[in-house]
DNA sequence: TTCAGGATGTACT
DNA sequence: GTACATCCTGAAC
């Protein structure tokens, strides 16, 4: 299985997230247990000319500092109090941009994940917990146990990587405007979010 | 099945 | 003090 390279990261951020549907996200628990699921649903944010991306402008504070890292690194930030975004940097070192993960499917280890955001295994969970298993960005760092302790991750490394899998049926993805920022003025109606259809 | 409201803490003004 | 790239619960239908 084929790790993701820096090359692929280092790219048109638009690009990157269309090409990440379908790819394989692996996480690696302080135990060696690794857990596997399929990215399905993406979004781009591009601080260079987007308003709805938390470094609009090149603003650099102490949360934003990780996008202008290096491509292939982990930026996770918290939400809402209590729940934590995972996204992938993307474009040269310097230029903010990022993209947002916000729904995966289980492939590998389910039963642990499902442990980790119901506490029951996959074939315990109610027919309506299966319909909101992975299918947002808080419940898919919850299922996969990853807090802002793993802010900063470089994506080549051990903790927290991708693998390579084929690109999807053009026909399988759908485009349309991202999810929870109406206060992003123009930026709301970009068509920035890309998800298959299941 | 949809919907309103609350939880919760950090960054930034 | 305010806003926030969200999620869960409980009530109504």
């Amino acid at each position: 299985m084929q790790v993701l390279s820096r090359e692929f990261y280092d790219r048109d951020t638009l690009l990157v997230a269309r090409e990440l549907l379908g790819k394989l996200l692996v996480r690696v628990l302080p135990d060696g247990t690794r857990l596997v699921c399929r990215i399905t649903e993406t979004e781009a944010y591009i601080g260079r000319c987007d308003k709805a991306c938390h470094a609009y402008g090149y603003k650099y504070t102490s949360r934003t500092q990780t996008l202008f890292a290096r491509p292939g690194t982990a930026y996770i930030y918290l939400i809402y109090g209590m729940y934590c975004c995972l996204n992938f940097v993307t474009e040269g070192e310097g230029e903010p941009a990022a993209v947002l993960i916000r729904a995966a499917a289980p492939v590998k280890n389910g039963d642990i994940i499902a442990d980790n955001r119901f506490g029951c295994k996959m074939d315990e969970m109610t027919s309506y917990q299966r319909k909101n298993f992975l299918n947002g960005p808080g419940k898919l760092c919850r299922g996969l146990k990853l807090t802002r302790a793993e802010n900063g991750l470089d994506l080549l490394g051990e903790t927290l990587y991708l693998c390579d899998a084929p690109l999807p049926a053009p026909n399988a993805v759908r485009t349309g405007k991202r999810i929870g920022i109406d206060y992003a003025e123009e930026a709301v109606d970009f068509p920035w979010r890309f998800w298959l259809e299941e």
